[in-house]
DNA sequence: TATTGTTATACTCTATAACTATA
DNA sequence: TATAGTTATAGAGTATAACAATA
């Protein structure tokens, strides 16, 4: 065992978290993801598609939304989802549908001058957010700890850009690599 | 703005993440809480309520589960499903309920010896899941990573122990600090 | 034949309300 | 009156299947 997994799952410095749940990697990930979307409630007030809007937003005020299921793919979102959060964007006059003249099954998302207003003052808003979840580190820390965490991910991506299955049979390998036909199974 | 703010928008090392996603620390949370999730697959396999069932079983285990709501409240698990999470960890002889017989409302979960021996397995799987999660990182900055992680939860706990309106609130008073009256409205 | 966008539908998960029994 | 546990029900969110238009 390597001294991070002993550390995660034994005696390390856990001051004001619950004993047997501060050192769990998996609770303590839920913990900072749960505090995250709670406070980001307020930067995406009057947005109905939440965060996953305003991602949708941003890519059509970078200009980057040149269809819809490219779009839907980059951020994890169902393509049937991706309509009723466009249907919303558009009916809030937000963004804008505009067939492509090259490939006309597609539709280019466009944003509107309301649209980049609205995305510019959410943005805005969500950098204090960033600082409301890393507020327990000094500065210098929440660079390291954004350096580490954007290691992590990288490391993720690479193994599975898709988050599909193989998250979870790189995992069943490792496990199986390490433990054995032991596997006690339920009811045996 | 704070460096880390700036580093978190701007320019840092995203090596491998989509340019305008890695360096967001909402896209980069939930990379990893996806990645997290999909590999607790293997380690929860056979477990019908997944990560929450572990975790009642674990306070099943630990002699904690005194009484079911409090055993939900610990997790932020609605009571309603607590009853469910218990009915199949119950029906599949994992767990048992007994009647306290200092309080006749409440029921005490214990493990039976089943119980015991998956939660033992289940656990030792998921500490490889932790090494699969943190493996770019090498041991000493995995454990400088969940030291940052820690200092991180162990603040937002704090702010807000049940991670309900109060997160929203606080960073509703971080952002009116800031963003005096100019706040942007739909359809304005 | 494959892909984009769309709709309708079914399914899962969660929260709400109401009830029983205890305190 | 309040709380622990339970049930039934409603709701949100998501995925599945089928379709039209286009490549």
């Amino acid at each position: 065992m390597s001294d991070a997994a002993a550390a995660a799952e034994g005696g390390a410095d856990c001051e004001g978290l619950p004993e047997s749940l501060g050192c769990d990697l998996g609770w303590l990930l839920g913990q900072v993801q749960y505090g995250y979307l709670a406070a980001s409630q307020a930067a995406v007030e009057g947005l109905g598609g939440g965060l996953r809007a305003l991602y949708v937003l941003g890519a059509a005020v970078g200009g980057e939304a040149r269809n819809q299921i490219e779009v839907a793919r980059r951020f994890g979102i169902d393509r049937t989802v991706m309509v009723r959060l466009v249907d919303e964007l558009e009916r809030d006059g937000l963004v804008q549908r505009q067939p492509d003249p090259a490939d006309r099954r597609a539709r280019i998302i466009t944003a509107t001058e309301a649209g980049e207003r609205l995305y510019a003052a959410a943005e805005q808003k969500r950098r204090f957010v960033d600082q409301h979840v890393l507020a327990g580190l000094p500065p210098a820390q929440q660079d390291e700890f954004l350096r580490l965490l954007r290691t992590v991910v990288a490391r993720l991506v690479a193994v599975d850009p898709t988050h599909g299955a193989a998250a979870c049979d790189a995992a069943r390998r490792e496990i199986d690599a390490h433990d054995p036909p032991a596997a006690p199974r339920l009811g045996g």
